[in-house]
This record gives C-alpha cells, sequence and structure tokens, in this order.
DNA sequence: TTGAATAGTTCAGATTTCGAAGTATATGGC
DNA sequence: GCCATATACTTCGAAATCTGAACTATTCAA
C-alpha cells in the first residue's frame, strides 16, 4: 500500500510533490511538538525558536507570515510566562524588543534540541540529505521573506 | 537585513534551517491559498488535491494525519458543495469512499494548476532544485507514512 | 452467536486566529 | 515648531478550526 501510494505520487508533478512532502512534515512535526513536555503553545515555541536574539515584534510578525496581534498575544503569554521581557527599542520608541531571559534561554535550548531530533525521526534523512534539504529551504525561506507580503494578495 | 538574517541562520544546525524553511514555505502556501478565486476552505482544497481517486475516510484521515471527525467535516462540506459523493467500500460496508463529482475533478485540477504555479513563486527555485526538492520531500513523506501514528505518542 | 475491534458520525467545548478600532511615537512638509 | 500622515503595537470581540468522547453500524474471530 504505501508502494502505491508512491508510485502514484510519482505520476504528480514535482510541485506538488514538494508541496505534499512539505505538508506532511510540517503536520507531523505539529503533531510531535505536543509531545514534547511542556505547557507552551506551538506559536509560543515557534517563537521562542526564532528569538535566538532580541527581535523586534514587528520582525517577528513578518518571520512568521502572522498579524501583530498575534504576536502580541503570544508575547504576552510567554512574558507573563517568564520566557522573555519587553524592552523599549532605542531607535524607535514606538517599538518593543522581545528579549529571552535565563529561564526563555533555558527553554530555546531545550525547544532547538529537541526540534532537531523531531526533524530526524520525522524525516528519515541521512546527514548528507539533510544538509542538502536545508540548503534548498534556506534558499526557499530567503525568497519567501524577500518576497515579503503577499504579492497577488487581495484586499 | 536579509543577509543578516540569512548568514545568521546559517549558524544553526542543518534540521532547524530546515525545519524553518519547512514552516515559512507551509505558511507562505496556506497564505497564498486566501487569494485563490474560490469559497473553499484550506482543509477542503487539501482534501481535494488528495483525492486523485476515490479514497476511505480513514485513508485520508492518516494521510492528512488527522483526526477521523475532522474528515467527517471536511467531506460533509465538499458533498454538501457538490464537489464529491460518499459511496460504501464495496470490500466493508462499513466504510465509505469518497469520489470526486465532475465538478469535483474541474476543481482539483484548478488547484493542482495553481497550486503548482503557488509552489513556484513562493520558493523561488529553478527546475533543476525543485526536482531534487521534490525527490527529498517525497522520501520524506514516505517515512512519515511508513511510520504512521505518532510512535513517542502520549495517552 | 457473541464479544471485541473497526469505520465513520455527532456535537459541544477549547483553542486559535483574525480584523477593526485605539494609543503612542515618528517622520516629512510647511 | 506644528500639523498631517504613517508606523508599531495593543485591545477585544467574533469567526473559524480542531479535538475528543460517546454513539451507530459493520466486520472479524472464536
Amino acid at each position: 500500500m504505501p508502494d502505491d501510494i508512491s508510485s502514484r505520487l510519482g505520476r504528480l508533478t514535482p510541485e506538488i510533490q514538494a508541496m505534499m512532502g512539505v505538508y506532511a512534515l510540517y503536520w507531523k512535526l505539529e503533531e510531535s511538538f505536543d509531545c514534547i513536555e511542556t505547557d507552551l503553545s506551538h506559536q509560543e515555541c515557534h517563537m521562542l525558536i526564532k528569538l535566538d536574539q532580541p527581535k523586534r515584534m514587528g520582525i517577528l510578525a513578518a518571520d512568521m507570515l502572522t498579524v501583530p496581534s498575534t504576536i502580541t498575544a503570544t508575547a504576552d503569554a510567554l512574558e507573563e510566562a517568564g520566557y522573555l521581557a519587553r524592552q523599549r527599542d532605542p531607535e524607535d520608541r514606538r517599538a518593543w524588543l522581545l528579549v529571552l531571559t535565563e529561564q526563555g534561554e533555558e527553554a530555546r535550548n531545550m525547544l532547538v534540541t529537541v526540534a532537531g531530533e523531531l526533524f530526524q525521526t520525522a524525516s528519515g534523512l541521512n546527514a548528507e540529505e539533510t544538509a542538502e534539504f536545508a540548503r534548498l529551504a534556506r534558499k526557499i525561506r530567503d525568497n519567501i521573506l524577500k518576497t515579503g507580503i503577499p504579492e497577488g494578495l487581495k484586499k
């Protein structure tokens, strides 16, 4: 049966194959996140992982392709739980910098480690394949961030 | 600034780079789906794309890494809107086969075409890179479906 | 024939997300 | 310096989404 599915997928265009793989991996990773011993929501985990250094909320919103109000809610929760602190950006006092606390750093390190293992398990790729996949993924991400907000957007 | 982000990403592990790329692409694709002229929800689009041939709801649930009740709701909506029909599986009368109607086939063809273009635009990869990415994505998807339901699952 | 397992359904509750309106600060033209 | 406009984030209520437990119908095994 898996072979059957696989062979049928082979007849689809590369783009659709790629999309289906991306969706499967995304769903699997999200699912696996539930198994991590933590009371963090998925969005909170994503934000922690992205905070490798202090960042403005607007940058995070663009980076996570979401809306400012969602970032506010997530940051509120993380701040309340002691993982990060808001600091005014000295270069623009309208903006906040989100800075991890020590507790936040620890949580982030744990998450990055576990997430890496999850990726290995879920993908089943060896080191070489992972490196190649990562190279293409980085290229894709660069392109998306460069392209920015959806270009064919409505409204 | 994009270069700065990119160079910092380079210092992360390949697994995390890969994950961030996958998340960016997933989010971007989901966002782009909103721009398609259709009244279908994302989940409904995903199901249509997967119905390249009649499938049992349980198969779809496993394939989309979700729960049966979600499949029921999505299938209800698509059936009501005339995109598919339920047929009893002759091999197991407890199960339904979801079969696309003519209207469903048309919608699926449109979606597959548009989704392919979306992938090209979002990823910015050329044909060769897309083929390589698709190869790895297929491998990942095979591994995930083979692994099946989360193995380290709780509850 | 009966008990256990499986395929799908129902439905109410929880979570998540979004968008419009609001506050505070910045920027540019006069 | 002053005003209009733009930007960064917040608030909050509505909408969409997803889930899990309990239920019906059918199959399978003994």
